[in-house]
DNA sequence: TGTAAACCTTAAACTAGTTTATTTTTTTGT
DNA sequence: ACAAAAAAATAAACTAGTTTAAGGTTTACA
């Protein structure tokens, strides 16, 4: 077996038995998603939430005028889907996309709920889960209103460096919510 | 009894037992909290989660150069706290005020873990809380860095009608990242 | 290995939103 | 009901971030 980072990831908030741990294994699908493909695409209905084991993708809303904003980038041990229209079986408004050659777990949502009903635990797991996300949201939410997207740059880096190091400038600048051009500008003061 | 719209937000989510509903009660201290008083100050310990009974409440940050960002407004049937500093059990980031005079129902965090524990539905109800809170932290995002303060502006007086009409202009604009005078602007333009 | 495409940089003109200051209006506590 | 304080409006000068456009550099894949 080589799904270990997954059960770690989840043996760190939940105990399940050899059983439970088996039952939820065999709900996976494990894909392969080539640099550049799409693991999600707006519009396409959204019934899964993955777990990113290797590789690197990024989510992002393409609105009317073409312009995109990254919403998160997800790497090894991060869940990852479009949790709006996950929740409530819609289209999708994100799109995700392996930025590197990608292995993800796959969990549909039929399946997740069957989980929740013959493993209660997981509605715990899953609880700790969408904490730690409305918390990072809500403290992206403060940075957004309240700094400078020079700063917003700085804690970003500091906060995820693997990331930073990986991905196109231009995908760091849509999360930020400023243009390629400006943090070209920022980057070059720092010098 | 009179903690109606309470047991009524919970059995929307989750079905308990009379003996469970009495536990689950009896965990709670009803609060009032006069106009313009503080439940929670930044810097002091954050160790409960509100329920809002009545009133309406606002939880913002304040900066180093004393400017604040409105997190959250928080009326009838919503839960509010520090997230962040409550799961960590830390000195809160977040002063929550009262706009109006208020009631509330305090869940403190031991007792909280005590519920999870012993009524293990609560891990699914707050899983709900806390899936809603982040799908909507995370529409947040995509609106500040995708539109324009107006379209945001719009946005929040079309979702949030009741909040719109009860608080002060600067708070909203606080909570759209713009200041008091942007926000006067836009809406003189729009007469 | 070459070449097209994508990316990054630079810079000048521009604009959405800020700052500061003053006046008017509304709210509040007594 | 009144005085004081807070909030809202207006306006001019300013600035953080955008847009457009051009040139230079790296990346991808045939």
């Amino acid at each position: 077996m080589e799904d270990r980072s997954l059960l770690e990831n989840i043996n760190r908030h939940i105990t399940l038995t050899e059983n439970e741990c088996a039952l939820f294994l065999s709900l996976l699908k494990k894909k392969k998603i080539p640099r550049k493909n799409k693991l999600l695409t707006q519009g396409q209905l959204c019934d899964s939430i993955y777990f990113v084991d290797c590789g690197a993708l990024r989510a992002f809303y393409l609105d009317v005028s073409g312009k995109e904003s990254t919403i998160m980038f997800a790497v090894k041990d991060w869940w990852v889907t479009d949790m709006y229209c996950f929740i409530n079986i819609l289209p999708a408004m994100l799109t995700i996309e392996a930025i590197e050659e990608s292995t993800v777990y796959q969990l549909k949502k039929n399946d997740l709920e069957k989980l929740y009903q013959t493993v209660p635990q997981f509605e715990r797991f899953f609880r700790i889960l969408m904490q730690n996300a409305y918390i990072r949201e809500q403290l992206r939410v403060v940075q957004n209103l309240s700094m400078t997207a020079e700063e917003r740059y700085d804690i970003f880096v500091k906060k995820y460096p693997e990331v930073a190091n990986k991905v196109k400038q231009k995908q760091i600048a849509s999360y930020l919510g400023i243009t390629a051009e400006f943090l070209s500008m920022i980057k070059r003061k720092k010098l």
